[in-house]
DNA sequence: CAGCAGAACTTTACAACGTCAAGTTCACCG
DNA sequence: CGGTGAACTTGACGTTGTAAAGTTCTGCTG
């Protein structure tokens, strides 16, 4: 029953990661702060150095947690719609979409020009698993070139979604995702 | 022809935006700071405070110069290519790339979360006046609802341009624009 | 079990930032 | 000529990222 601390709970990287993760969903990736995530886990300003050396360590995690937040959100999505490829497509875009939404800030500081490690493997294995499930519900459709249809998806599904996310006169449509609906089925892809 | 200044030069204000739109071509987004345009300038660090109150007034105007020179680029692009209705759009997209790839800073500020006064009425007449071109050269394909067909449009080279100008695993394409021309192909537009 | 090496964290300090409050200089108008 | 207000400067305060040095705990070795 003793007090004892290692020195801090648990995993104080962690901790930090989700601290950063809630700042940047609350007030925009500027939020996230060094020594807000210390005080929000409770150790002092300089403690977090000692996990990430920089700012910009501590954005290249944020970013990384949230593209696995993104798959997830993609691969929910797709398991609602179990019909055609053309259904698991739209569904993923979907999940894209729903992600951007409900977390902009997250969203932006992913696909954005903050500065964050790019060679991190950390940062590499999640991104590539993201985009591992867009070549997936591509497939399908692949024409002479794959990265051709995979590059047609991404482009609308994620133009549509910053859209969307940004303040820019993007109209505030009722139903975004029919919206899209319409969008996607002017993309003409093979064997659809 | 005295050297008499009224206080400063000609037009701070003007003198802080160039200044500013440099440092964000330069440096990100993040490296807008009051403190630099001012050094920039040659003047004081509290000076810029008579012309912007605040951070986010800079930011506003360094933002609304971004939209009048994407403006400008997709004009330029749209003036190059004098055939089909289907020739003026993809200017303009070749515009719109050309802009993103060239001004990443500027492009991320413009689309992304940051916090700007959206109702600056100068932010607002530049935004609206880029969104002008495209609803013009949209216009000849509408089908039922325009806004769906400025949407997709829209929607897929922002994606794209979004997408080349992040670091995120787009692939170092040679020729962007030739790959765009194939996307923007799979794209079925009404009376195309 | 003792003790030490190193990791984990704290404390202190510094420069740069946004912003506020005063003070100063200049332009212009009566 | 005088004074009023805009334009700019000076100084200060709190917050930030980061470096350096000190302290406390962990775990391993002998």
């Amino acid at each position: 029953m003793t007090d004892k601390k290692p020195h801090h709970h648990g995993n104080l990287r962690a901790a930090l990661v989700e601290a950063g993760v809630t700042l940047v969903q609350t007030g925009g990736p500027d939020a996230l702060s060094i020594r807000k995530v210390a005080a929000a886990a409770g150790v002092s300003h300089a403690a977090p150095a000692h996990h990430f050396p920089s700012l910009v360590h501590l954005r290249t995690a944020v970013v990384a947690e949230g593209y696995r937040r993104f798959t997830a959100s993609m691969e929910a999505a797709i398991a609602e719609a179990t019909d055609t490829p053309r259904d698991a497509a739209l569904g993923a875009c979907f999940g894209y979409l729903r992600f951007a939404r409900a977390n902009p800030g997250l969203f932006d500081m992913m696909f954005g020009t903050k500065d964050c490690l790019y060679d991190d493997p950390d940062l590499r294995e999640a991104a590539d698993t993201s985009y591992a499930v867009l070549a997936r519900i591509s497939a399908p459709f692949a024409g002479a070139d794959p990265v051709d249809t995979e590059l047609a998806i991404w482009s609308i599904i994620h133009g549509f979604a910053s859209l969307a996310v940004g303040g820019n006169g993007m109209h505030e449509a009722p139903d975004l995702e029919a919206l899209f609906t319409r969008l996607f089925a002017a993309l003409d892809l093979n064997a659809g």
